[in-house]
DNA sequence: GCTGGAATCGAAAACGTTTTCGACAGAGAA
DNA sequence: TTCTCTGTCGAAAACGTTTTCGATTCCAGC
């Protein structure tokens, strides 16, 4: 491996002036500065990241934590979608992403935040962080900037990055009143934050049609098998809903499964409407209408809100997305 | 951030001291070794990566490429699976893990293995590297160990790691064989290794059983979309297969909306069974009947073919992972 | 009492950078 | 001519470890 010392001796000079010259410092000749980045170039000298990073006391590296909600590891979690825009943003900015998860056993005896310190990473993006995580406080607490992605928790010394939950559920709703429906049911996600924001955007929607129903509200905790559950549920009714907003697209899978088994049909007998657009959601049958959240750029925001805090030291508590409804062959006009 | 000098500081001794007792060194007294680990918790000390891998020339990390197909990103693409096995390998043998991905513009101007010498990390698994890239060969000559996951070639330094497709596909057909098929198809793809194994295993069993026909072979490219345009080809045949051997799960989903929007039912009219059992192919209408890989088992095989690699110098061309069956509910026996 | 060896510890170099400070030359002003 | 200022460069310290080598002590054996 070449290092700044071959280019300088191979020059005749210091190895500072070496230095300054390849980081663009103005105290060093025209002519030399030319020659030296000849050289470096010729001798493919690429600078060693760790010598930087020991003087220079910035690793230029992020922690990013993906923490895995019912352990179906990357199978069934919606949070690696957010990598893309990480990723992204790294590559832009020049840092690395170091990952990791909670899915080992061994790495979940430490805090993140403890993970973090030993590892010099300069700030984190944790996904998926639950309300009754062991590390919350922890988190919350942090000495480096920390952005909060797909998460349960807001507050705290933490920028929270998130799609507009209230205004993507007016959406789906907006989408299904459009069709004509009266009798809109929810399927919420309660023990979340996000799900609890479109719960809420949905009884301000009801209460504003005079549509509120208590028996229109039934809970799951973001899985398919919530989603059948609810929909026998839903079906036993006497007067059951025309149409169902689902606070995630898994429980809109779910009710779609549970409601072919019993024999009602999607979309003809009752409209669903999911939230987050996950993959392949367009490929189950019918494909799903549902809100897509810009995971690209969510992430991508999460990423640039813990650098900009890096270099300015300033933090944003919160930054919101714009989510964008996608309609698909899951909803249709109610029967008349 | 304390020190070591600062633990050496309180206690009177040298650096090189704390140094060698905290590494277990046995040139150092045991009553003096006890009250050096001692205050080390004490004051919460964390030795310095950066400053160790400065000197030890390792750097205790691995670049992890994740490269995208067709520009989904994480969405469509079967890769990040690997990402569980990858993550528990590396904390179990205590590494880290820092990922790159190609669908950012700006860093696929380098070879992979170039922004693995600047990055200085100790190896590389890259997920999904294609026949046709355009680094290809510095791939194949890395002087670093590295392992190919999900790839489209196989040979030179690298090694291979992946299902026994050739294996897997026979379980699938022997399944459609158990069921009483007698004629059926598949959808290849033609392109990738795995897919040519894939199909030479299907040629080996229909030229067996003697049911070997040309026009029951068709050709996709791992999309959905493949499948769907598949499916209204064999549609239109006078003597239809009763069973379709897809490639992937993507084009099997494919075969199945497009029969769907045909007319043609599944398992019905015509039973389809497809590889990878990508997350949500239980979700689909009709559950899919698939060959599972062992994501999990791969990752963490290639990452301990790459530390094995690094630790003892001796490199394994190939390692397979034995997938197995999941049967759901796209495949019956055919009508009589 | 002397030698030999084992046990224990410290001093110092080394890893590859960045950064500070001082040295030196040359130019311009007095 | 002398003084000051600017521009250009080198020397050296510093970052926090690990590792090598030598120094010292202590004790057993003769």
């Amino acid at each position: 491996m070449v290092t700044i010392k071959d280019i300088a001796r191979t020059l005749g000079v210091s190895v500072g002036t070496v230095s300054k010259a390849l980081n663009g410092r103005d105290d060093v000749g025209d002519e030399l500065r030319a020659r030296i980045i000849d050289t470096a170039r010729e001798l493919r000298y690429e600078p060693d990241p760790i010598a930087r990073r020991l003087v220079t006391k910035r690793s230029r590296t992020l922690g990013v934590f993906m923490l895995d909600r019912q352990g179906f590891g990357v199978r069934r979690n919606f949070g690696w979608l957010f990598l893309d825009g990480l990723l992204h943003g790294a590559a832009a900015r020049d840092y690395d992403l170091v990952l990791f998860s909670n899915t080992d056993d061994t790495r979940y005896e430490r805090s993140y935040i403890d993970i973090c310190r030993s590892r010099r990473v300069d700030a984190a993006v944790i996904v998926g962080l639950r309300g009754d995580d062991r590390y919350l406080e922890d988190v919350l607490n942090a000495p480096i900037p920390v952005a909060l992605i797909d998460t349960e928790v807001s507050g705290g010394s933490a920028t929270f990055v998130s799609s507009d939950n209230r205004a993507g559920a007016a959406l789906a709703l907006e989408h299904l009143a459009a069709l004509g429906h009266q009798k809109v049911a929810t399927l919420r996600a309660p023990f979340s934050y996000p799900g609890r924001l479109r719960y809420e955007a949905w009884a301000e929607f009801a209460a504003a049609r005079g549509s509120f129903r208590d028996d229109y509200i039934r809970d799951g905790d973001f899985t398919p098998e919530s989603g059948m559950a609810a929909a026998a549920a839903f079906a036993s009714m006497k007067d059951m809903p025309t149409a169902i907003f689902a606070a995630s697209d898994l429980m809109a899978i779910g009710l779609i499964r549970g409601f072919e088994k019993l024999g009602v049909r999607v979309p003809e007998d009752v409209s669903i409407v999911g939230f987050d657009d996950i993959p392949n959601a367009e490929l189950v049958g019918p494909a799903l209408t549902t809100v897509a959240q810009d995971t690209m750029a969510i992430g991508r925001a999460a990423l640039d809100a813990v650098l900009d805090e890096l270099d300015s030291g300033a933090r944003r508590a919160e930054i919101l997305l714009e989510p964008r409804l996608v309609v698909r062959q899951s909803c249709a006009a109610p029967r008349t």
